[in-house]
DNA sequence: TCTTGCGTTAGAGTATGCTCGAAGGTTTTA
DNA sequence: TAAAACCTTCGAGCATACTCTAACGCAAGA
C-alpha cells in the first residue's frame, strides 16, 4: 500500500514514516515510479514501534530494538523487552504516586474553598 | 537559600531553575550582590512543578497552573488538577495495556527460543 | 490532454526543554 | 590577600522528534 494509506493505518504522518525510514526502522519497497509500497509486515512493525514510542521509549532505543529484531537475535530481543517492561512497571508505580499526590492537593484545595 | 542548594533540594539543575524563573514559575528575591535567594515556598512550588513535569505535564500547561495559583483562583486550580488527574488515569490505563502487549511479545519470543 | 492530486527528494525550520559558554562580579577559604 | 568557588546575565547551542518547503515527477479522472 502507498504512504498515505500506511499513514492512516498506523496513525503516523507520512512525514514520520519517511523519517522512520531514514532512521532505518523500515525499508518499504519502491514501485517503478519510485513510490513506496508498505507491506503488512511493515505495518505490523510500525504499529509495534508506535506502541514502544507511546510507552516512552526513545527512537534511539527503538533503533537498537529494531536492529536486534532484524538479526533475529531473540535472546537480545528478550533482554531489551525485559528492560522495557521494568521501565513500564516503574512508570506504573510513579503514576500511581502522582495520582495520590494530585488527589491530596485537590483535597486541600477543596477544603480551602469549602471553609 | 542560594541556587546551588535549591538545585540540590529539588533535583533540578541551576540552569533549569533560572530557566523556570524566565518562564515565570518562580520569582526568588535577590540579595545585595544580586544572588538569588530561594524561600521554602519556592522549594515547595518547584517540587510540585517537578512532580507535574515528571507526570507528563508540559511547561506550557504548568505555566497556566502556576498563574491560576498566583491569582489564588482555587476553582480554576481544581479544574486544571482534575483535568490532569484524568490524564494520569488514562496514562495508567495505557501503561497497563503496554505491559500486556510487551508481555505477550515476550511470551511469543520465548516459545520461539524454547522450541 | 489537462488538471488535480499524490508521490518523490534534500534540506531547512519548528517546538520543547534544557544546557552551556563567555565575561564578569562576589564570597569563601587557605 | 590571593586563589578557588560560586554567583550573575545574555545569548547561543544542543538533543529529540518531528514538520514543512521547494521543486519536481507520476497517476487518475473529466
Amino acid at each position: 500500500m502507498k504512504i498515505s494509506q500506511a499513514s492512516e493505518e498506523t496513525g503516523l504522518s507520512a512525514y514520520t514514516l519517511r523519517y522512520y525510514e531514514k532512521l532505518g526502522f523500515i525499508e518499504p519497497t519502491k514501485d517503478s515510479a519510485g513510490y513506496r509500497n508498505y507491506s503488512y509486515d511493515d505495518l505490523e512493525l510500525l504499529n509495534w514501534i508506535a506502541c514502544l514510542k507511546k510507552s516512552g521509549m526513545t527512537l534511539d532505543s527503538i533503533k537498537r530494538y529494531v536492529q536486534v529484531e532484524r538479526y533475529s537475535d531473540s535472546a537480545a530481543q528478550v533482554e531489551l523487552l525485559n528492560m522495557h517492561l521494568e521501565k513500564l512497571f516503574q512508570q506504573q508505580k510513579d503514576i500511581t504516586h502522582y495520582i495520590e499526590v494530585t488527589q491530596n492537593k485537590l483535597r486541600t484545595l477543596r477544603s480551602n474553598i469549602d471553609h
